[in-house]
DNA sequence: ATATCCATTTTTTTT
DNA sequence: AAATGGATAT
């Protein structure tokens, strides 16, 4: 390998593999060349000793675990596919997999989705007479999962005095975490806790862990929390051959439990520690670093950092103004298809956005003009009714403890089994100390239960187990048709929608998951079972490739958050408004605006060459226009840097100068039918 | 137990 | 505007 490529603290960074090392690496820095290097270089330089599985490297999404992968194998030979390249909850899960059963829970455990424990949550919350409609669930479940990852395991601790959501969160939270265990479960944050639990109790798993695992390599270090910092420490052991990677002005999951501090008292974790610092951008063009630290610039708290590239010059900023949000759409697919026509790629194309809802307008224009694109994350297509009823039937098959999965489809489609009659068997559970499914292999025995109701339960019960035993023989999918086939699953939810159309979406959606479920088991092979695939579902948000004949190469669209450690030639930062950009509700406390501010220059340091902000004047929110302010982000770019162009200004005379050159490449937006011929912006053309 | 209608409300980001 | 959930009628 050859370390001549690297600039001088680069090489530091991949050579220094001994010992606990921090790397404050700046956007666009090559922090992700430096983490490959060095581990090819462990790999390289002692042959002896490291090899392959001796390394973990954690990342932060499992995109990027993927991407990285697939770069070291590109570098080093097939000898680096025994890297264990993964996100620390992939990790978690991975050790729960093999060691749970020491905790008391049973070895085929299900990772609880978010619907699953707000379920918990609100019938914890009803057993302690706290009215679940009054009180938000979700905030009580944000807190909970702050305590659990701040290191408070299953102790709950009221915080501050008075306030009701902290008294009900001490009252709810031992009781989820029971409820939770009870049925065989484990939510996102116990894949930290419980991991770092089996380290420290037990010492033949240190052992192990220690000894496998010399060489550590964590990024996004700016985004871990308490939990993952602990767990980090445990498998560092004494060799403490640690190193982390990342950026504060990149922090921006504290929403989520992430600890700054992790980073920026990363010494006190592991004393001795040798700290690299990289300050060259090798992405971005001058005025796209101007404009980036420019917004940096006015956060007040940050490790002082200055970056710097020798790549001069560059486009200009644009700040696009649109009219309303649908003009903000298709102005960003016009401009995406001149661009194509000039030559850049679609996969060189990201659209960037500070909420899932605003990639809707931006996928119809682009579908109009028939430009490939791809929406990252956005999980909207696993929150639909008949999906998750779908999936509710493969937890209850792979876990029948699993009451709220249970509770959701004993009754769907509709077969007799109503609420009263699931009343009383969950009474009985609880007098006789049993599950709920337990309770109902009992049914019959309950002199409360009618017969009838008793024997649909029976019926559903011998439906589950039947079906059980199929899916264990393989062929997911096909055993999926059979069994929806069987209980009239799409008749029902044909019946149950109210127009033609949304039959056909919803049945539309249950076959995406059949083919979701095909193409997972054509990768797994074998290997392939309902709790994999489960277990794949809640930790990979990632939709499954989807063949698209038209090539591969396609726009991207996704939120800033999910952007993070990408880049892209050219960028689309839409939507750069107040109430938006920074959101609404982040305004009031300073460390919340402070990160909506790295949140933006997370966003604008994705562009390499080209970057367009854009915003409209006005907006429709629940149906009401609302007028919208530009973003106090904006108000920070250098001037010299930017080239601002306003498409909503209500305009009299001739286009200057300036527009017209912006416009050359436009003609269309003006006149949507023709071919062209417009001469630039006129008043009377505005589509309304 | 199910069907229908009306009122209410809304997630910001994700492993 | 859309979608959820509740209340009401069947």
């Amino acid at each position: 390998m050859d370390l001549s490529k690297l600039n001088p603290p680069q090489r530091e960074a991949v050579i220094t593999t001994e010992g606990p090392l921090l790397v404050l690496a700046g956007a666009g820095s090559g922090k992700t060349r430096v983490i490959t290097h060095r581990i090819v270089h462990i790999l390289n330089e002692r042959p002896g000793g490291a090899l392959a599985r001796n390394i973990l490297a954690v990342t932060f999404t499992n995109k990027a675990a993927t991407e990285m992968k697939e770069r070291l194998v590109k570098m080093a030979g097939p000898r680096a596919q025994g890297v264990l390249v993964c996100t620390f909850h992939a990790f978690g899960a991975e050790m729960l997999r093999e060691d749970i059963h020491r905790l008391g829970w049973p070895r085929k455990f299900a990772i609880a989705d978010m619907g699953d424990q707000l379920a918990l949550i609100r019938r914890a919350m009803r057993d302690h007479k706290v009215d679940d409609r009054a009180f938000d669930a979700r905030k009580v479940l944000t807190l909970i999962s702050k305590a659990k990852n701040s290191g408070h395991e299953p102790t709950p601790k009221p915080e501050g005095m008075g306030d009701d959501y902290d008294l009900i969160t001490h009252l709810v939270y031992p009781n989820y975490q029971l409820a939770l265990k009870a049925q065989g479960s484990v939510d996102f944050d116990d894949l930290l806790l419980l991991p770092a639990r089996l380290l420290r109790e037990h010492e033949d798993l240190s052992t192990k862990y220690t000894r496998r695992f010399r060489y550590l390599l964590v990024d996004e270090f700016q985004d871990t929390n308490l939990a993952q910092m602990n767990l980090l420490r445990l498998l560092a052991g004494k060799v403490r051959n640690v190193c982390a990677v990342g950026d504060d002005d990149q922090a921006i999951y504290s929403w989520r439990g992430a600890e700054v501090r992790n980073i920026l008292q990363f010494d006190s974790h592991f004393p001795g520690s040798r700290e690299v610092r990289l300050e060259q951008n090798y992405r971005s063009m001058q005025v796209v670093l101007d404009a980036a630290n420019a917004v940096i610039a006015k956060n007040p708290e940050r490790k002082a950092k200055r970056m710097w590239t020798d790549r001069l010059g560059g486009e200009r900023v644009k700040v696009v103004t649109c009219p309303n949000e649908e003009e903000e759409a298709r102005f960003v697919a016009h401009e995406i298809q001149k661009q194509m026509a000039l030559g850049v790629a679609a996969d060189d194309i990201a659209v960037l956005y500070r909420t899932n809802g605003q990639s809707r307008p931006v996928e119809e224009m682009l579908r109009e003009k028939g430009i490939g694109y791809e929406v990252v994350g956005g999980s909207e297509f696993f929150d639909r009714r008949e999906v998750k009823d779908v999936i509710a039937y493969f937890k209850v098959i792979a876990n029948p403890r699993d009451e709220v999965s249970l509770l959701r489809i004993v009754n769907v489609p509709a077969r007799g089994i109503g609420d009263v009659t699931m009343e009383r068997l969950h009474a009985h559970a609880r007098a006789d100390g049993i599950s709920l499914w337990a309770a109902m292999g009992r049914s019959q025995g309950y002199e409360d239960l009618p017969a009838g109701a008793a024997e649909k339960v029976g019926e559903f019960l011998q439906l589950i187990e039947r079906y059980r035993g199929l899916f264990e023989e393989g062929r997911l999918a096909q055993v999926t048709r059979q069994l929806l086939e069987e209980i009239g699953f799409r008749e029902a939810t044909r019946a149950l929608a109210p127009s033609i159309s949304s039959a056909d979406k919803k049945l539309k959606s249950v076959d995406h998951v059949l083919n979701s479920l095909e193409s997972f088991e054509k990768r797994e092979g074998p290997k392939a079972s309902l709790l994999t695939y489960l277990n794949r579902l809640s930790l990979d948000t990632r939709q499954e490739e989807e063949e698209v004949p038209g090539g591969h190469r396609r726009v991207t669209l996704m939120t800033v958050h999910a952007s993070k450690g990408l880049e892209y030639r050219l960028v689309f930062f839409i939507g750069m408004e107040e109430d938006l950009m920074p959101h609404k509700g982040m305004q009031g406390e300073p460390q919340n605006l402070e990160e909506e501010r790295r949140l933006c220059y997370v966003g604008i340091t994705r562009a390499k060459e080209l970057l367009y902000l854009t915003r409209a004047a006005i907006r429709v929110k629940r149906g009401k226009e609302v007028p919208c302010t530009p973003s106090r982000f904006l108000e920070d770019l250098p001037p010299e840097v930017v080239e601002k162009v306003d498409l909503a200004a209500p305009r009299t005379g001739a286009p200057t100068e300036q527009e017209r050159n912006f416009f050359a490449n436009l003609k269309d937006r003006f006149k949507p039918k023709g071919a062209g011929g417009g001469a630039g912006p006129t008043p009377g053309d505005r589509k309304v």
